[in-house]
DNA sequence: AAGTCGGGGAT
DNA sequence: ATCCCAGACTT
């Protein structure tokens, strides 16, 4: 049975599969689960596993480092610490916490994924029913439905991915991590631990990041580095993936600070992105007083541009500002949610300001 | 299938 | 400066 699935899965683009059967699957289960119960990290979803801090910790991880999500998952789960409180919070507020995270969608999606689940008669438990939930994916499905409730689903995401690509040398030229994860699937099911789905979804995830690391990886202490064919020669030449360039971006705003109040522009509800937050307004979309002063510009890259930000301090004709503009006082200026690096660079302003 | 969404930490 | 992170959604 296993076999066959290995046979077809693998076909002739991975490196010999000889010596896989059904044993040795059952020998790198138990050193990968091994490994995992006595070197895993301590973080906070992990202490007293509940289901919504499995789904909040899974919506916060999604394209986001652990040490990343560690202060925001402790101030989340203090403010909204289940899903009746959250579904009965403004957005505002929740995008308030989720501010500096980035994707904010995923805040949004799980706000309404809360509202969701407080009106249901009974919590769905299989991957298809998770699928459902705005905001939860193939990844997230999987995450979920194991760890919280055992269902037999292996997770494939980066860690994966990259742990399965090094064990049997996947020569195969993925154009992005999307197709890589698509053609793992099969693969990653049939090594999947029937007897713990979610801890051994973890121990892989936990493996990738710490010791089978895109960069030097820490082969020596590997539980399975036994299984691997890349550790005999190059881990770090697999997976190959092709990236895409990013292209150049300029963009000049505009900070007007004028009786204690500052000029921001609010993103609409339904902006693809940064939906509902503020950031400073940009000069193109204003009548200006005078000839702008530059203060400063950052560089920054977001998604698949890489931005160059100008930032000019003028006088605005305030009397008719366009749709989404207005002043905010600067002692409510904590209360708004505004997208990062703008916050730190509006406080830089003020206070040299004062 | 390709493009888009943030931001930051590590190298 | 580049890579990549417990991916999902839209086009």
């Amino acid at each position: 049975m296993l076999e066959k699935i290995l046979k077809k899965t693998i076909h002739n683009q991975l490196e010999s599969l000889s010596g896989w059967d059904e044993q040795k699957v059952k020998k790198f289960q138990q050193n990968l689960l091994s490994w995992y119960y006595d070197q895993r990290r301590r973080l906070p979803w992990r202490e007293k596993p509940s289901l919504y801090g499995t789904v909040v910790s899974e919506f916060m991880l999604q394209q986001t480092r652990v040490s990343t999500v560690l202060p925001y998952f402790e101030r989340w789960m203090k403010e909204f610490p289940d899903f009746k409180v959250l579904a009965g919070a403004d957005e505002s507020d929740v995008l308030k916490l989720w501010e500096g995270l980035g994707y904010y969608s995923r805040a949004r999606n799980l706000h309404k994924l809360a509202k969701q689940i407080v009106e249901l008669e009974s919590i769905p438990q299989t991957r298809a029913e998770w699928l459902e939930f705005p905001g939860v994916g193939p990844y997230a499905s999987a995450a979920i439905s194991s760890i919280a409730f055992e269902e037999p689903e292996a997770v494939v995401d980066g860690n994966v991915v990259r742990i399965f690509a090094r064990l049997f040398k996947d020569q195969r030229e993925y154009k992005g991590t999307a197709e890589a994860t698509k053609k793992m699937a099969t693969l990653t099911q049939s090594f999947l631990n029937l007897d713990n789905p979610g801890d051994h979804n973890q121990a892989l995830m936990e493996l990738g990041a710490t010791v089978c690391l895109p960069k030097k990886p820490l082969c020596l202490i590997c539980p399975v580095s036994e299984c691997c064919l890349a550790r005999l020669s190059e881990p770090e030449a697999y997976p190959t993936i092709k990236r895409r360039v990013k292209r150049q971006v300029i963009v000049s705003r505009v900070f007007s600070l004028s009786n204690r109040k500052l000029l921001l522009y609010r993103h609409p509800e339904d902006a693809p992105r940064l939906a509902g937050l503020y950031e400073l307004p940009k000069l193109e979309s204003l009548v200006i007083r005078g000839r702008p002063r530059l203060l400063f510009s950052r560089a920054r890259a977001i998604s698949n541009e890489k931005i160059k930000e100008m930032i000019y301090n003028t006088d605005i004709a305030d009397n008719d500002l366009p749709s989404g503009h207005s002043w905010v006082n600067v002692c409510n200026i904590d209360e708004v949610p505004m997208s990062g690096p703008h916050r730190a660079w509006v406080m830089e302003l003020i206070s040299k300001q004062d």
